[in-house]
RNA sequence: GGCGCGAUGGCGGAGUGGUGACGCAACGGAUUGCAAAUCCGUGUACACGAGUUCGAUUCUCGUUCGCGCCUCCA
């Protein structure tokens, strides 16, 4: 088995991976704000950063290997569709993490070992702020705590921005309360109306940055080994976590930073606020979860991934050679070291993937299912794959009478009545396909 | 304006200083009553220009085009 390599977005190269502690190996993904349906791009890290998550338990065994995923669960955001709807914020938050895990594990992703929400580390928060106000790294303004980013040398080091630039090319307002245009909130005060908790400085809420911060010590300890995300989180919010994080501490934050590339429509950046985007369940409904997972992990997760339909049923073609050749046949007890290997290279699905073609032939058909189930792919029966439920109207007595029907037909050299009876199948969405075996059937794409 | 990423066959997408993965699609053949599935076979792809080199798609510089971050964002 190769070493494992990283590509760490603050060295920008790839590095060998040397944990911290091979017996806890720890690793943090930013999660979701519930205050909605999470989009198609909203899961690729969930997904890239879950073959992370299997490899490093192939590497360093099941119970070695932490990963937490956070909640953000507090957000203006939240907020507005509370008010929206004339509910609790927790009346949102909990409908749509629910949505999201559900929608997460369809898409064939392990759950993490932990799940922290923000609302639930307020103590933590203010604490932490405590100690960043005392080392003179923060001060409280307006009911506001600011992090002072001129007390901190290295700030802007992930993102190489500087603060000059980041001062030159801000294109929002500079609040009235900041010391410096760079300075970013920990602690934002809340009115009568809004949901709050108090503090030392009045009653109000955490800033975004500051919940990751403080559930990592919590959870995970001062110095974790990777921190990952998307790479709009590289600034400003990995950037500001990491100053509240060494600030606190004293003490380095995070060994390996990773970062996946965007999921585009059109080769544009699918996000919510452009409004082209497909909700996880609506890509999930048309196309299933391993045809999903499978289209992700096409492309290596630092480049852009064009999502299209097309790629999706492409992948479901893939899938269903797959399975047809690993029908029947129980998965080798290890996992090829072709799929090992390619992984281990900075998590190369396209790679792996191909490994797992060149495993696609009768003979290595155990091999092809223990490399595909390391990765979360034919993990369903042969029958629930090509069948799954059949179209409405449909029952699976009616087919098997038909097929009966059409076989008799095939005896009498009657073809036109046989055909007859497939093309009648197929406008109901069932596909007849004849064998040596006999005829089969599946449920049409 | 600052910082950064990318450009590979019809499509998707790896990789490499020396006859160019892999998949999908297409085409030809085998098989089939016909299909489907399966098997065999076929394709002069590395944006442009210059440089380094015995040799560059791979390294360097420039050009063009596309995208992203600098504001909430996976």
């Amino acid at each position: 088995m190769n070493e494992l390599f990283i590509y760490n977005t603050e060295a920008r190269k790839k590095e060998r991976f040397i944990p911290i502690d091979p017996k806890n190996v720890r690793m943090y993904v930013c999660g979701v704000t519930v205050y909605g349906n999470a989009h198609i791009g909203n899961a690729r890290p969930y997904t890239a950063f879950d073959i992370l998550f299997r490899l490093l338990r192939h590497r360093y065994g099941e119970d070695h290997v932490t990963y937490a995923r956070n909640i953000t669960d507090i957000d203006d955001k939240i907020m507005q569709r509370a008010t929206d709807e004339g509910v609790g914020i927790k009346a949102i938050s909990r409908r749509y993490a629910k949505i999201f895990q559900a929608d997460i594990a369809e898409l064939g992703s392990l759950v993490p070992t932990l799940e922290p929400k923000a609302t639930d580390h307020l103590p933590e928060m203010i604490k932490m702020m405590r100690t960043l106000i005392e080392k003179g790294h923060a001060y409280e303004a307006e009911g506001h705590v600011m992090f002072d980013v001129t007390s901190m040398s290295n700030y802007g080091r992930l993102s190489r921005h500087s603060r000059d630039e980041l001062v030159a090319g801000a294109r929002v307002d500079v609040a009235p309360y900041k010391r410096d245009a760079a300075d970013f909130v920990l602690w934002k005060p809340s009115s009568k109306d809004q949901v709050g908790w108090g503090s030392p400085w009045g009653r109000g809420r955490p800033g975004w940055h500051l919940e990751c911060s403080c559930m990592i010590e919590k959870h995970l300890g001062v110095e974790i080994d990777i921190h990952a995300g998307g790479q709009d989180l590289i600034f400003p919010h990995h950037e500001n976590e990491i100053a509240q994080s060494e600030c606190a501490h004293g003490h380095n934050f995070v060994r390996y930073w990773m970062h996946n590339g965007y999921l585009t429509v059109d080769g544009v950046k699918m996000s919510k606020s452009l409004g082209n985007f497909h909700t996880i369940r609506e890509v999930l409904d048309q196309h299933g979860g391993e045809a999903t997972r499978l289209s992700l992990l096409t492309a290596h997760y630092r480049q852009p991934v064009d999502f299209s339909h097309d790629n999706a049923t492409e992948q479901k073609r893939r899938l269903d050679r797959w399975y047809r050749l690993t029908d029947g046949i129980e998965a080798s007890d290890t996992v090829p070291e072709t799929v090992i290997d390619a992984l281990s290279d900075d998590l190369n699905t396209p790679m792996a993937i191909a490994a797992l073609d060149a495993l696609a032939s009768p003979k290595t058909a155990a091999d092809l299912k223990a490399g595909a189930n390391f990765m979360g792919f034919l993990m369903q029966s042969n029958e629930s794959w090509f069948r799954g439920e059949v179209p409405e109207g449909v029952s699976t007595e009616a087919i098997e009478a038909m097929i009966q029907a059409r076989n008799q037909a095939r005896l009498n050299k009657d073809f036109a009545e046989s055909d007859r009876i497939r093309d009648s199948l197929l406008e109901q969405g069932i596909v007849l396909e004849d064998s040596a075996d006999g005829t089969i059937w599946r449920r049409a794409d």
